[in-house]
DNA sequence: CATGAATGAGAGTTCATTCAT
DNA sequence: AATGAATGAACTCTCATTCAT
């Protein structure tokens, strides 16, 4: 009776093993080969199974690049999180940098899976990343965001957008623009001073700081004036 | 002699007009089904010509696809310096504002061709928009940011790239979350805020205080009405 | 078990048969229409077989074509070497009269195939029989009659290579004749006399004078008459 | 007047000469790449005319190829005469050695064509070289040969037919034996000992020689038996 | 459930022929 | 008469999908 369990159990890994290495192999070739490009024959010689078996885990092509991109976008949430609960520090800005180094290494990887993604959600209607995924990993950015404006770290004024957009758009095209320059020449543009920029121009731009900004200035002279208003009302 | 002349050059107009419609329905299909999902067929019909005639402008479908994301992108880069031509302020802040709005606008007008552009450079050796393409669009961004430096308006010690990843990055970004938004729900992200905040970093981020910015000018006038207040109460 | 025996063999054996009635299709579609004449799908029809279902057998229509010709010619050869197999007499004339017989018909038969075959060579430099196959082929007439020399048939001072010419090439010219012929008339020209004269020529001018030829038999015939008609006289 | 009649001339002579060059273009160009392979808009390049025009001659381009044929074996027949008149010694088997010469080296230089020729005999009916010019080629040999047994020096009990397929086909099947040993090494089988060969085969085996041969003491044979049954009948 | 041989619709591309100029 | 741009039918070959084993 327990070898019959045991043999239920191996039976159902295999078929899990199998799943698995043909989302793997599917990863790999359409990554390889853009989804018209790849062949569901090298998938299935990759992942070791018959080109049939494919079909008795998804119903078709645009099925099988469907769950390879949701496994992806939910594999880059998992780890994300998973960096950022091995970040001790409590500060907003520490926090961003170690998401901002993890996010850009990602791009820097993924480009061609990341360019597949968004070029199918326009051509194929059949093979789209929903837009549920994609905000569940940039909920990790949010999340640290308004805590950092919570904490006071940074200007409650502005809006978790925008931030955003500056954070992931500065990040993407930074990788683009490496990856591009690697192509031609040796690896020029390192990561480092693109962390290093985002994470200054976060902390001086959405930052509270010491020294009184502009709007700090402005909002001691709105003080007095007030002081004044009351002066002359008195 | 003359209707000689005027035969000629209408017999030359001919064939620019018949290359432009098969440029025009080539973009517009290849838009719309991506480079492998476009059929050289729908092409001829959209253009209105037989599919063999493509062929004696093209040698084949990889190099038309070229020829589309060449004109595309010099396109892009002409009119973008059409734009910066009519703007008369010399300040490289309001410049960057105006070149802002037309990229945003272009970006989200175009984005499925901006994908298509960077799906192929991955995917497909044959068809790529070269770097040199890419590179003559940004250098428009680059010549006003520099003059900004030059012109004391922005801080020298910033690389321009870093300015450049933050400038396109954060828009592209943009343009990319106002597109899904507005496939969900109504345009609820309209374009403006996403300027002005960007415009607003730069001032505050890039530029140097004594540059009077937005903020600047009405603590300029805060000045003013402190002033005025003192002269009441004195 | 047995059964399963004769199942994995039916198995190989329908992989065989289709093969065999791709090739056998190809054959005589080639034939009729020529190289470039012939379409995929006619013999894929003719076969019996999906248009896709060749392309698994052979890479591409000039391997087709190839694989075509070896087979002819290796049939060719083995046909040859099995009729000269049947050929109990020893003289190198017999032999060669067997040959010439076996040759002349196949010529005749085939030549479609025969003139596609050198067409090919010049104007094809994918699908060409490899000389090797010809002169596999050729090799059963070398054989003989340098085993004719041997046993002092034919006269040690002959080159091979000129009686092979003469044998191969006067079968081949009068094939064509007899084609030409039977074109427009009735069937004109048999083959029988074209055998003999070759024969006859070949014990004359190859043969040492000793050996009794075909006309010396019959002058001991005439012998014998001279000899009957002297009893008479007497 | 005078020079109208002379543009006249020219205006015809050009279109002769339009005509020889569109001929000469497309035997070319047929040689080069077979008839399915040849394309018209080479040929029209060849000859430097419009594609359009060779349409004004030539109903199609199957037309345009039986005209070269055409060309091709008259021109073959018409060169043979020639030769054949620079031959002043009238002995049948001085003028068979120069026809020999003549049409191996032919045979050598035009093999593409000559294998084209009798390739598109069978597989396009449209294209095939009329009997007639084929036959009016061979009638050169036949000729020589006729007149060789009427002189006396070619026995007269051979058939024209077995004569000339030997001649020919000898001829032929060493051509292409020369090609193809030329392919793989140097220039190993020269032609001149063909020749001798076979010319020496004709001497021997066709010719009335000193020596009495079989045949010939048969019939002195058969003149004494004719005899004795005289005397019987006396 | 797993397989991979078989399928055939459909793709890009070629090129003989036409015809407006 | 001469041109060559335009045509589109027809080609070879690919590959997602099916289904008998």
């Amino acid at each position: 009776m327990a070898s019959k369990a045991v043999q239920v159990e191996t039976q159902r890994d295999k078929l899990e093993r199998k799943e698995a290495a043909i989302l793997h192999a599917a990863r790999s070739v359409f990554v390889d080969n853009g989804f018209d490009g790849a062949r569901m024959s090298e998938i299935a010689k990759t992942a070791g199974v018959g080109e049939g078996t494919i079909y008795s885990y998804y119903e078709s092509k645009a099925e099988l690049m469907l769950a390879v991109l949701q496994q992806f976008w939910d594999g880059l949430t998992l780890e994300a999180r998973n960096v950022m609960a091995g970040v001790k520090a409590p500060e907003a800005i520490k926090r961003l940098d170690a998401l901002a180094t993890y996010h850009l290494e990602i791009v820097i990887r993924n480009a061609d899976f990341i360019n597949l993604s968004f070029a199918l959600r326009r051509n194929n209607s059949e093979v789209s990343v929903s837009r549920d995924h994609l905000r569940q990993y940039v909920s990790v950015f949010d999340e640290i965001f308004r805590r950092g404006q919570d904490r006071g770290e940074f200007r409650p004024e502005f809006l978790l957008w925008h931030a955003r957009d500056v954070f992931y758009g500065t990040l993407e095209y930074s990788a683009r623009s490496i990856e591009v320059v690697a192509d031609t020449k040796g690896n020029d543009r390192p990561q480092k001073p693109v962390i290093d920029n985002l994470i200054a121009l976060f902390a001086n731009h959405f930052g509270t700081s010491d020294q009184p900004s502009d709007m700090e200035k402005s909002s001691e002279q709105l003080n007095r004036i007030e002081a004044k208003l009351d002066q002359l009302l008195s």
